[in-house]
DNA sequence: GAGCACTGC
């Protein structure tokens, strides 16, 4: 193996991490940054008075830089060199190097804020600007501050330029270049316009289609292959194996491809210059999915494909004044693009000593209004106090590896007997995109046999749903093959199942009720209609309430801002014999796609959520942000006067309840003159 | 009757 271009630095590197608290390094893929860092830092002493831990923005990542590094060292893998991601800690007290998801070092901070355990703390691909990974370096930039410098330091790795920034953020720390070690690939550029945007499977029929009607023997055989998220990973892994002797391979690919997944023997790329990207707006507290332009660092994370074991091609489908002059340096992070809920609660909760949450100092600080947005769903779920401040609820939501709606719930659910559903729906609710079989995807034709039908919910809704499913995989034992056939990812009920677990365990020291799963014979809240769960549910979700609009089956969300909404098409709930559909429900998520619709949704009773509307009359975003102001423009964001008049808007429910009853008397009416 | 990119605790 060619000695890795990083270890020509390693005096250089050894020096700088001496003589400065935080060194920002440059690395390009290839440059052995990953592995080699911690065993430079170990082997001149680093790890003598603590642990050098390397955070991973991805699970297979720690695990498998983690085995590198132990083979490389000759050690026991959960030895000297361990590591630790959810559901898995292979570390011991000989643990001198430890890899980590970025989310599990967060975690740690809850019980140690200051991370004392740790004498290095290595931020490993950082230009990927996950949400954990801006939170962290808030957090690391202020233990600078607070640790003894003697026994501490700080290593910030970054694959493009964007280190300079990071440099500036840590106060002016040096920056260390170190070259990777790519193949040349040439970039070439169209003037054309692109338009085609296809779905991938769309894109790989057409293809073949192409390829066959070519004259035989004209071109090179080939072999198409989809390559995204969602492809159950028997298939995904077809894009590793050799293609057939003189057939040539084309991968079809979403970015999975750019990060998370390297093919290698790639020779020639195309990047279409868009991705797909999810951002939410926390105005109307709504997700949207929209195909945006990439950044430089993405394009050339793209071409760089290209080029790791011969020379390649990458070509662009825009043109280099494209690329110069519209593209952005860098994708706009996560953390501006995400609902805030839980970030804040989690920071709320490490009750760091003089760090207000709206004046935290982030790389790239969120709006306002996401802030404001986020504290105010904290207050309707009884997290924090009308003054901002955490409450005991909020403390033990924060300890949840769970969204705030969902630890909520737990709660809540805890309270009134009904735990052991909650605790099956927040798992299933975790892992739930690679759950239920998806609609006519192209592999579905492929399938031998069509799927049998899932449990209905029982008019109840999809939460209800994921614990029925969930409950009859419990009584087969787990069993896989009873997955397969009714169509389920195996791999995300097997996650479902260790979540599950995981709170359960969480839970333990609290929990007032069975926290085991529970049969559909023995279910005493299935008899009553699930009445405990849902109310529950509309506890943890007293910010994601929607009702019915009287006429039809279109609904409005309760809220600061009302959003007209459709019930997603997904949804099991199906209308009554009236042909409507419930009148409340409580939302997992509102998505704009094709237009606004509301995912993963439970019915309620109207006379649960009446307290909910009064507290959102009295919710006060002045006195929740502690008076902090929007610096933008000096404006505070939410007037009383702009809060009075929205909650003007909803009707009292005595009212709601009346008009309903009207008219559905006179749809009923109607319906008997037919 | 429309349709989910990718991660993580």
């Amino acid at each position: 193996m060619d000695k890795l271009p990083i270890l020509q630095f390693e005096a250089k590197i050894v020096e700088t991490v001496k003589n400065n608290l935080v060194t920002v390094l440059i690395g390009e893929t290839g440059s052995g940054k990953s592995t080699q860092l911690s065993q430079i830092l170990f082997r001149h002493g680093f790890a003598d008075s603590g642990t050098i831990c390397v955070t991973q923005p991805r699970r297979v990542a720690a695990v498998s830089v983690a085995r590198r590094v132990a083979h490389e060292m000759g050690v026991r893998l959960g030895e000297e060199v361990g590591y630790a991601i959810r559901f898995e800690d292979r570390t011991s007290t000989k643990t001198r190097i430890k890899y980590l998801t970025d989310g599990v070092l967060l975690r740690e901070s809850l019980s140690d804020s200051e991370l004392r355990s740790y004498s290095v703390i290595i931020l490993d691909e950082a230009h990927e600007r996950s949400l954990n990974m801006d939170i962290l370096m808030g957090l690391v930039k202020r233990l600078v501050g607070i640790r003894d410098s003697a026994n501490f330091r700080v290593l910030i790795t970054s694959a493009t330029l964007e280190g300079e920034k990071v440099s500036e953020f840590f106060n002016g720390c040096p920056v260390l270049n170190v070259p990777g070690k790519l193949f040349p690939v040439e970039v070439i550029y169209t003037d054309e316009v692109t338009k085609s945007q296809e779905d991938i499977e769309k894109l790989v029929q057409k293809l073949e289609d192409r390829v066959r009607s070519l004259e035989e023997g004209s071109v090179m055989d080939a072999v198409f292959y989809p390559l995204h998220g969602s492809l159950p990973p028997e298939l995904q892994v077809r894009v590793f194996n050799p293609p057939p002797s003189n057939c040539r391979r084309f991968i079809v690919a979403t970015n999975i491809a750019e990060t998370s997944l390297t093919v290698d023997g790639v020779v020639y790329v195309i990047d279409s210059g868009y991705v797909k990207q999810r951002q939410y707006n926390p105005q109307t507290g709504m997700y949207s999915l929209d195909i945006v332009q990439i950044s430089r660092v993405q394009a050339n994370q793209r071409a760089g494909r290209a080029g790791r074991t011969c020379p390649g091609k990458c070509y662009r489908l825009y043109s280099s004044i494209v690329y110069k002059d519209d593209f952005m340096e860098a994708a706009v992070p996560e953390i501006q693009r995400t609902s805030l809920a839980g970030s804040v609660l989690y920071l709320k909760s490490l009750d760091l000593p003089g760090i207000d949450i709206l004046k935290f100092d982030f790389l790239d600080p969120p709006s306002y209004a996401t802030l404001g947005d986020a504290l105010r769903q904290l207050y309707l779920i009884d997290a924090i106090d009308e003054n901002g401040a955490i409450t005991s609820v909020g403390r033990t939501m924060a300890e949840l590896p769970l969204e705030p709606s969902l630890s909520r719930t737990l709660i809540a659910a805890n309270e009134n007997g009904s735990l052991s559903q909650a605790l099956t729906i927040a798992a299933m609710l975790s892992a739930e995109t690679s759950l239920l079989p998806s609609f006519a995807k192209g592999s579905e034709k492929k399938r031998k046999h069509t799927p049998l039908k899932l449990p209905d919910g029982g008019g109840l809704g999809d939460h209800i749903q994921l614990l029925h499913i969930f409950e009859l995989w419990n009584e087969t034992g787990y069993d896989i093959e009873w997955c397969k056939e009714y169509g389920l990812q195996i791999r995300g009920m097997s996650f479902v199942k260790d979540v599950r677990g995981q709170l359960c365990q969480l839970m333990q020291k609290m929990a007032k009720c069975a926290t085991e799963v529970q049969g559909k014979h023995q279910s005493r809240e299935r008899k009553m209609n699930y009445r405990n769960l849902r109310r529950a549910l509309c506890v943890g979700y007293a910010n994601q309430l929607a009702e019915r609009m009287i006429r039809h089956n279109g609904y409005r969300t309760l809220g600061l801002k009302s959003q007209l909404v459709q019930l997603h098409p997904s949804s099991v709930l199906q209308p009554d014999e009236d042909g409507m559909l419930p009148n409340y429900v409580v939302y997992q998520e509102l998505i704009t796609t094709s237009s606004p619709f509301m995912r993963n949704v439970c019915t309620v009773e109207m006379q649960w959520i009446s307290p909910i509307l009064k507290k959102l009359e009295t919710l006060d975003i002045n006195k929740l942000s502690g008076g902090f102001t929007d610096p933008e423009d000096g404006i505070k964001e939410n007037d009383q006067g702009v809060s009075k008049k929205e909650v003007k808007e909803v009707e009292s429910p005595a009212d709601r309840d009346s008009k309903i009853q009207a008219a559905r008397e006179r749809f009923l009416a109607r319906k008997v003159k037919k």
